[in-house]
DNA sequence: CGGCTTATTGACATACGTCAACTATTGTGG
DNA sequence: CCACAATAGTTGACGTATGTCAATAAGCCG
């Protein structure tokens, strides 16, 4: 629950979109089955930026003027309280538009982002949005069905909690994020363990003992890269309390 | 976390809906400006039912075949772990549409609904409400803001659970929902303590204790009624971990 | 290499859950 | 309307998970 430092917010200028970016937008969901005026319009007066590590894309309470697109990189939601800790929501890669609720109501940010890695974004502006999801029925369909997919996110964030304890939570994190790779289900980490301790809702220190006490369930940890030897025991013990 | 019981659950008959329950629908945000036609054609096939406390709307797992919009009454989102433990994941109540997403996306309900009083609710056929978000932009649009709005909700809870003691929620809570009356402020807790535990993410025992630590602040407890004598302090309290 | 950040480990404090007994409240049938 | 059972809520004693503080170790970058 440390506070997230941010190291550079050097002010941001535009940066034109690349050919490549323009390809990588078309297929994400929000964007798709749009007639291309739609696309156009909405980028038109968008850009694109790769922003450093560390960056406070925006600031809890400010007015949403954007609608932010992760191309590449990682990004974190990152709550704070009054007295100044902070929480993280969750975290976005790419792939992901972020924060559509503000942009759409026309509210401030509830949440700041705070880049967890260099990452390249996309910019909207947050009126076209606005006036794209009134007037394009496709755009406004694809908003309500991305909104539903986050709820689904959310909703189960709050039974984890609710529901597990912290070792539990760790053990379903690594579980979800897990590829299979040479016979081998492997994760590799994507954020430092310090951001993902508070988005497991723990301190860095029992992340650390958390970690240690899944080792004697046959997960090898090294780093960030996390290997898990029996995803049936580790499975098990997400569900069932009364586990070793 | 004990579980929540249903008593009654005798089969649903479709019970046609009344004049009143149109007008109230017709002044729920999610249903303004749309095409007479519109609405006709989402009510035309649906249907209102009353039903009595405890009574269980749906299951987690089950197939969304119908949105469900709260007119009176009060209903909690159950969700179910593996080890048949549960947790209220939140409350809702007149005005209410509850779990557009599954709707929306076709899935499987993530959480079960449970009504906490006797409750009339209105049934609207899930094909039909996928085919106006599709054909109807407005209705489209209302949708993404509504879905806009829960996000903010669920977002809310996360924070406060990663940041706040229980006390603190509960303090939280009791302000959210506090009504000024005769120079008062009071609260009057719709559910029973048992559920609102859960939803606080705590248990029973511990809600009794933390109300009366609640009681040292100045706040008074008389069974489901709270009065709140010094918000002030109320609120200083819910910020700052560093209270008495 | 040296300085900085990040991660780990240990000792300790505490918030919270658990179990069990008790009390209050609600509901029901006579 | 009362008596009784069933449920809901409270209280206390206690154990444990998790947070806190401090010291050490391990990566990372200039």
């Amino acid at each position: 629950m440390g506070k997230l430092r941010e190291r550079h917010n050097r002010r941001r200028r535009k940066g034109s979109m690349l050919d490549s970016d323009l390809a990588s937008i078309r297929k994400i969901p929000l964007f798709v089955g749009l007639d291309a005026s739609v696309i156009e319009e909405m980028l038109g007066r968008g850009f694109a930026q790769t922003e450093p590590k560390g960056a406070r894309i925006f600031t809890q309470g400010e007015d949403a003027r954007f609608l932010h697109v992760v191309l590449q990189g990682r990004l974190a939601l990152v709550g704070r309280a009054a007295d100044a800790r902070d929480a993280v929501v969750e975290f976005f890669g790419p792939g992901d538009v972020v924060l559509v609720p503000a942009v759409l109501l026309d509210e401030p940010y509830q949440v700041a982002a705070v880049l967890m890695e260099e990452s390249r974004l996309v910019y909207l502006r947050a009126a076209d949005v606005r006036a794209q999801g009134h007037g394009c029925a496709e755009f406004a369909r694809n908003l309500s069905l991305m909104l539903a997919g986050h709820w689904g996110l959310l909703v189960t964030q709050i039974m984890e909690h609710k529901l597990k304890t912290a070792p539990q939570r760790l053990a379903t994190y690594l579980l979800e994020g897990a590829r299979e790779a040479g016979g081998r289900l492997m994760v590799d980490l994507a954020v430092d363990k310090r951001s993902l301790a508070s988005r497991l809702g723990m301190t860095p220190e029992n992340l650390s003992r958390n970690l240690g006490q899944l080792e004697r369930l046959g997960v090898r940890i090294a780093g960030r890269h996390v290997e898990i030897d029996d995803a049936k025991r580790l499975r098990a013990f997400c569900h069932d309390n009364r586990s070793s």
